[in-house]
RNA sequence: GGUGCGUUAGUUCAGUAGGUUAGAAUACAUGCCUGUCACGCAUGGGGUCACGAGUUCGAGUCUCGUACGCACCGCCA
C-alpha cells in the first residue's frame, strides 16, 4: 500500500495517528537543524517535518530531495506550533519517521505553483507538469463536474446518450473538414465530423426521441482564443417538439448547471430577443447583456439637421451613452478615437458629446449643430449630466453597428460592468435563414441547411428567400455564444427545396445528403435540437479568457500540439499504403 | 490571406540616443541557519541577445526578410 491518506485530507482531529502519504515535493525549506517539505498530490499539500534531533539519518536523507521528486513518507500527524491559515491542512504536519524516494525528477523548466513563472508556450510544451498546478487542475475538475451534472440532468429528462462515429463522410457546407484516408478504399477519404448533426437527425428518424452526446467535433479553420480545431459539444436532439419545448428544456438544464456547479440561482425566464433587434440595439448577434449602454439610432436627430458632411452622407449614425464619463480628458477621448480607428475595428472617426454639470452639451461637432439639435441629441440618448455620448457613423449600417458594438464592449469593460461573477443569459431568436456569400455568389444557410424556416415565412421561400427567418435560436451568456440550435426540416420535399435555394443541383444534393433525404421518406418525426460548446461554457464558469486552460491538451494558435509535436510528416511506407502522393512543390509554396 | 505586438540567462522580464565586461528577479548549486510556509542570509555557475542579410568605425538597440509565439480581422453552416 502506497498511502493511507491523500495530501489534502488530514486535519487537527487526525493528530497522533501514524499515516503514510505519497506525492510530489513542491518545495523544500531548510532551516538548519530541521527541514520542511511541502508534499503535493491532486488533493492538496501537506507539510512534512524532518528533524535532526529526532532522526539524524532521515534528516540527512531529506537534504537530497529536489523539486518534483516523488516520495512516500510515513510519520505521525502532529499539531503545528505555528499554523498556516492559508492551507486546509495548515493545522497539522507529519513528523517523518520513514522516507522513500519513489522517483527522482529533473528540475522542471518552470515553477509548479499557483502563480507559475512559466509563459504559455513552455507550459504547453510541458503540459503534464502544468497540469500538476492546482489552478489548471481545478479547471479540469470543474469540467468533470459540469459533464456529470449535464449527464444527470439530461438522463433525468429521458435523454439517451448515444455515441456517433468519428469517421464520417465529408460535407460541403460549413467549415473545412479534416480528412482521413481510407487504406481499404484507396483514394477515398473519411472526414471527421464538424458536428454529429445529420447523425442525430437520423437517430430521431430511428425513434430515439431524446438523444444527447458529449461529442468531439472537428473544424479545420483558423484558431482563436475561444476556438480549437477539435472541441467538445453537448449535442442534443428531441422529437415532437416546438422551439418553445426546446427552450424550456435547455433553460432548465442551464439553470440546473448554474445552481449545481456554480452555486448561482438564475431568476426567471431568460430574456429573448429577435436577431434583428439584437443587431439594432447592440450591433451583435451575441450581445453582452451584463450592462446596458444600448445603441440609439441618431439618423433623425443628426442627419441633415446641421452642416456636418460626415453625418449628412451617412447611411447609419448611432450612439451610446457612457454614464459618468464626461470627465474623460481630450487625451483619453483621442486615445479612444485611435482605438476605434485601428484596422481591426476600422471606424473612420468618432464624435463625442459631453453632458456637462449644468446639463448643457459640449461636443466635437458644436460648430455644425445648433444648441437645439444638441439638446435633442441629449434627450434622444437619455443622457444625464456627467455622461459621455460616443457616436459612430458610416456608409454601411451593419459594419458601423459592429464597430459601435466593439466600442460598447470596451466601455463596458472600462466601467467594470463585465464582471466574471455576473451572468446574463439570453436567447437570440428569429435568425435570418440565409446570408449572401460574396465568395460563393449564392445564398448560404446561416445556421445549416437542415434548419426549418419559421412557419409564417415558408411562402417567402418562393418569392423572397433572403427575407425568410429560421426557426433557430442561440443561447448567449455574457456576450459569448454558448449554444445554438433549430427546429429541423423533417419533410423531404421542403428539404429538397432548401437545397435548391442553396444552389445544389438535385444530383449534388442526393450525392451529399441522399442518406438523409432517403431517411426522411420513411416517416421522419418533427424534431429539433441544440448544441452547447462545452469548452466555452467551462471557461465562462471558470472565469477564463481562453478555452485552452479548460482543455487538458490544447493546440496552439497554428493548430500544433507543441508537446506531441503534431502534426508531423509520416514515413513514405505509410503514405504508399494509403496511395497518397505528397506534392512537394505545393508544400513548399504553402510554407512560403 | 491580412493587421498589430512580441522573441535577451532554465523561467519571467529590463536594457536609456547605436558605444567599455548585457542586468534584475526567480530557478539551480554550495555554505550558514530549529518553526518555516513566497523562509532568510552569503557565495557561485549560467547568454549563439530567434535566424539571415543590410546600414555603420561600431548593432541586443536602426532597416529589410524569414521562422516561431500571442491577440485580432477574414474564415468558423
Amino acid at each position: 500500500m502506497y498511502r493511507t491518506h491523500t495530501c489534502g485530507e488530514l486535519r487537527l482531529g487526525d493528530a497522533g495517528s501514524v499515516v503514510t502519504l505519497a506525492g510530489w515535493v513542491q518545495r523544500v525549506r531548510k532551516m538548519g537543524g530541521m527541514t520542511f517539505v511541502d508534499m503535493r498530490d491532486r488533493y492538496g499539500i501537506t507539510q512534512i517535518v524532518f528533524n535532526q534531533e529526532t532522526d539524524k539519518a532521515l534528516f540527512d536523507a531529506s537534504n537530497d530531495l529536489g523539486r518534483e521528486y516523488v516520495i512516500q513518507v510515513t510519520g505521525k500527524v502532529n499539531e503545528r506550533y505555528s499554523k498556516n491559515a492559508n492551507l486546509p491542512t495548515g493545522d497539522i504536519e507529519i513528523i517523518a519517521s520513514e522516507l522513500n524516494v519513489l522517483n527522482v525528477s529533473k528540475t522542471p523548466p518552470f515553477t509548479i505553483e499557483e502563480n507559475s513563472d512559466g509563459g504559455d508556450d513552455i507550459r504547453m510544451k510541458y503540459r503534464y507538469l502544468d497540469l500538476r498546478r492546482s489552478v489548471v487542475r481545478k479547471n479540469l475538475e470543474l469540467r468533470h463536474r459540469m459533464c456529470i451534472a449535464i449527464r444527470n440532468y439530461l438522463s433525468g429528462e429521458g435523454f439517451l446518450e448515444i455515441e456517433t462515429p468519428i469517421l464520417v463522410g465529408s460535407t460541403p457546407e460549413g467549415a473545412r473538414d479534416f480528412l482521413v484516408p481510407s487504406r481499404m478504399n484507396p483514394g477515398q477519404f473519411y472526414a471527421l465530423p464538424q458536428s454529429p448533426q445529420t447523425l442525430k437527425q437520423l437517430l430521431m428518424v430511428a425513434g430515439i426521441d431524446r438523444y444527447f452526446q458529449i461529442a468531439k467535433c472537428f473544424r479545420d479553420e483558423d484558431l482563436r482564443a475561444d476556438r480549437q480545431p477539435e472541441f467538445t459539444q453537448i449535442d442534443c436532439e428531441m422529437s415532437f417538439v416546438t422551439q418553445e419545448d426546446i427552450i424550456q428544456t435547455f433553460e432548465g438544464m442551464t439553470k440546473y448547471l448554474f445552481k449545481e456547479v456554480r452555486g448561482v440561482e438564475l431568476e426567471g425566464p431568460f430574456l429573448r430577443l429577435p436577431w434583428i433587434e439584437c443587431m439594432k440595439r447592440f450591433g451583435s448577434d451575441k450581445p453582452d447583456m451584463r450592462f446596458g449602454m444600448e445603441f440609439v439610432e441618431l439618423m433623425d436627430v443628426l442627419k441633415g439637421t446641421g452642416e456636418f458632411a460626415v453625418f449628412n452622407d451617412a447611411a447609419y449614425i448611432g450612439g451610446i451613452c457612457v454614464p459618468g464619463c464626461a470627465v474623460y480628458t481630450r487625451k483619453q477621448i483621442d486615445q479612444l478615437t485611435d482605438w476605434v480607428k485601428r484596422p481591426q475595428i476600422g471606424a473612420k472617426g468618432m464624435v463625442y458629446a459631453r453632458v456637462q454639470d449644468d446639463g448643457s452639451v459640449k461636443s466635437s461637432v458644436d460648430k455644425f449643430y445648433s444648441p437645439e439639435v444638441l439638446e435633442q441629441l441629449k434627450n434622444a440618448m437619455g443622457a444625464n449630466a456627467g455622461d459621455l455620448i460616443l457616436i459612430l457613423s458610416g456608409s454601411d449600417a451593419m459594419k458601423t453597428r459592429k464597430q459601435l458594438c466593439e466600442l460598447r464592449l470596451e466601455m463596458g469593460g472600462r466601467l467594470g460592468l463585465r464582471g466574471k461573477n455576473k451572468f446574463a443569459l439570453l436567447w437570440v431568436t428569429e435568425f435570418p435563414m440565409f446570408e449572401w456569400s460574396e465568395e460563393e455568389g449564392r445564398l448560404m444557410a446561416m445556421h445549416h441547411p437542415f434548419t426549418h424556416p419559421m412557419d409564417e415565412d415558408i411562402p417567402l421561400l418562393d418569392t423572397d428567400p433572403a427575407a425568410v427567418r429560421a426557426d433557430a435560436y442561440d443561447m448567449v451568456c455574457n456576450g459569448i455564444e454558448v449554444g445554438g440550435g433549430s427546429i429541423r426540416i423533417h419533410d423531404s420535399e421542403l428539404q429538397e427545396k432548401m437545397f435548391e435555394i442553396l444552389g445544389f443541383t438535385p444530383e449534388k444534393a442526393r450525392e451529399q445528403f441522399g442518406f438523409l433525404m432517403n431517411a426522411f421518406q420513411y416517416g421522419a418525426p418533427p424534431h429539433g435540437g441544440l448544441a452547447y460548446g462545452l469548452d466555452r461554457w467551462v471557461s465562462i464558469f471558470a472565469g477564463l479568457d481562453s478555452i485552452r486552460d479548460c482543455i487538458a491538451f490544447p493546440k496552439n494558435n497554428s493548430g500544433r500540439d507543441v508537446m506531441l509535436d503534431a502534426p508531423a510528416t509520416v514515413d513514405q511506407k505509410q503514405l504508399d499504403e494509403l496511395c497518397i502522393l505528397v506534392n512537394e512543390s505545393e508544400v513548399k509554396n504553402a510554407n512560403q
